[in-house]
DNA sequence: TTTGTATGTGAAG
DNA sequence: TTCACCTACAAAG
């Protein structure tokens, strides 16, 4: 599910794995053949996120002894994801044993499965310690990143490409502050969100449209959009110069919240426990870490506050369906008023709100 | 085996 | 506003 939160996450991933590395960069599927030429033998500096891109710094050997800077850029787009696999000695603790597959960051097992290389057809086992060996790659693989302990495969991006760092930058320019950089991608976080209201209020578009609009925000997408308008009790019809400064604000940093917090669990979880179909009863978590933070207990079905649980604060304990207020709950009850959730076709995209809540 | 779906983007009309 | 495109996987036939 790639939006900002899970290009950062595996920004980490891959800075985790590789950072410092010489790496063996290929191309099994052969359409990023020319790129995995320029790369191939380079070291991977480090990988960073801008909203949904991301950016791997490379340092290409010269002819002499000096090195020169290629920026590998990767766009997931709707179906691009990478599989990670390792021999497990990288501290990658949050990537390891996902309990689910996602889009965007699958299998990100990083001890190789014996199911993984039987289907590579592969010895089933590696012979032992320091002499793992890569699984063949599987589908349509982009770009293979190899170092002797563990492998990257990046299967179905939108974009991938190598940039010189001027080039890098002119992508960069496009894009609107980024909430889950520390500095928004700004002189400071206090100064993306007023660029970011100011931008939302110089225009007509609506607030729906805008917020999905990578230059105005980045690192948002279908979900954050839906649940942001929902938690700010805001029309996503609404002109965005027809809302008020503080709304926005607001929402800024309900955005910040929201997208670190995704990107530190990797899942998206927005409601809060009192909204949930069980009234938060079985567990706590999710919502903002500050609202957890605030809520210091969990109130019980029966009014009761119980001692928080270790799964309180696993937003793995949220099930999937109690996890939004109204992304792809069309017709079902809003979780606050009842009144049946809306979807609407706007500029291509589907559009889940409140006609109630949200005015 | 075919079809449908997906959290995205950008070019063309 | 419509379309093409990148790919995997589940459901339908």
């Amino acid at each position: 599910m790639p939006e900002g939160h899970t290009v950062h996450r595996l920004a980490r991933t891959l800075d985790q794995l590789f950072a410092g590395r010489r790496l063996a960069v290929s191309s099994p599927q052969g359409r990023f053949a020319a790129g995995a030429d320029v790369l191939d033998g380079a070291t991977l500096v480090g990988a960073e996120a801008w909203g949904k891109q991301l950016f791997c710094r490379f340092d290409v050997p010269g002819p002499d002894a000096g090195a020169y800077e290629r920026w590998l850029r990767v766009h997931l787009g709707l179906y691009g994801a990478w599989t990670f696999a390792g021999d497990g000695s990288a501290d990658v603790a949050h990537a390891i044993g996902a309990p689910r597959r996602r889009v965007g960051e699958r299998e990100t097992t990083l001890s190789s499965e014996p199911s993984d290389q039987a289907a590579g057809g592969r010895d089933p086992r590696p012979a032992g310690p320091g002499e793992w060996t890569a699984p063949e790659p599987r589908g349509a693989v982009r770009v293979r990143l190899l170092a002797p302990h563990a492998v990257a495969d990046l299967t179905g991006p939108t974009a991938c490409e190598v940039l010189t760092p001027d080039e890098k930058a002119a992508v960069e320019d496009r894009l609107g502050p980024d909430p889950i950089r520390p500095d928004g991608g700004h002189d400071s976080l206090e100064a993306a969100r007023a660029a970011f209201v100011a931008r939302v209020r110089r225009s007509r578009v609506t607030v729906g449209q805008q917020l999905i609009d990578q230059a105005v925000v980045a690192g948002v997408g279908n979900i954050y959009r839906a649940e942001a308008l929902f938690r700010a009790g805001l029309d996503p019809l609404r002109p965005g110069r027809d809302v008020a400064a503080a709304v926005l604000e607001q929402i800024w940093d309900d955005l910040v919240a929201l997208l670190r917090d995704g990107a530190a669990s990797g899942r998206i979880v927005t409601t809060r426990p009192e909204h949930r179909d069980d009234g938060g009863a079985a567990h706590g978590g999710g919502a903002t870490g500050d609202e957890q933070a605030r809520a210091g207990a969990v109130v019980t079905a029966a009014g009761r506050r119980r001692t928080r649980q270790n799964t309180d604060d696993d937003p793995d304990a949220v099930p999937a369906h109690e996890a939004f207020y109204v992304y792809h709950r069309e017709g079902l009850p809003c979780r606050v008023c009842g009144t049946p959730v809306l979807i609407e076709e706007l500029a291509g995209r589907n559009l889940f709100w409140c006609g109630v809540c949200q005015t």
